[in-house]
DNA sequence: CAGCATCCCGGCAGATACTG
DNA sequence: CAGTATCTGCCGGGATGCTG
């Protein structure tokens, strides 16, 4: 398992999105924030995902340094993944306040065609 | 062109996610930061991106309300791309704070192995 | 229930060559 | 120089079925 990190054109931000590039990646991680939970719950509390996919998602986190296992298979943030939360919000903070422009944004495009 | 966005698991930053998902997406908004560049500018100045990448990748940006194209055919951020650029910082400064807790942690699992 | 092995499908990124 | 057309390789995600 090889996740090749970019350091290109000297943004910063690439390494955080290349480490939460794949499509469940930060539900995943924002899905752990209130503690661990095994297996079978996360897959429900996530929704839509499956086994196979939350397998490979949550092995890359915890590659990565993010996730960890306890004594009884429930994951769990570390403290490395719990220092990302802020800056998660803060991409979530920025969606609820625009997220309706980015609609109107495309709205209007499709509607001028 | 359709971007799809996935309102899953209220994890608002997936919309954000969304936006930013494609490969050069982060660094191109980056690399507009400081104001309108042309194509062969900002193809210079991105490094690595192929002509016909940069197109979709700046066409999905301005679909999405993120980037526009001035008089002159120079691509620039709205104002509404601006608003992400805080948000993309604090990414950045994660991954200049953290970046290399998340090295050593893959580290340590190639070793073990 | 957790995990792994397959197979399939679709889309992204790269390379190349061509048009205004 | 900007943009497009085409082809190709690759990988992520979904579905299924099987093992402890």
């Amino acid at each position: 398992m090889t996740t090749e990190l970019s350091f290109l054109a000297d943004c910063p931000a690439r390494l955080a999105f290349d480490l939460l590039a794949h499509t469940w990646d930060p539900v995943t991680l924002w899905a752990l924030r209130s503690g661990p939970v095994r297996h079978g719950q996360l897959r429900v509390r996530i929704g839509g995902i499956s086994a196979k996919v939350l397998t490979e998602t949550v092995r890359r986190l915890e590659f990565n340094g993010l996730v960890a296992r306890d004594a009884r298979g429930a994951y769990e943030l570390t403290p490395l993944g719990r220092t990302l939360l802020p800056a998660l919000d803060a991409l979530g903070v920025w969606a609820v306040d625009h997220g309706d422009a980015v609609l109107e944004a495309q709205d209007g495009h499709t509607s001028e065609r």
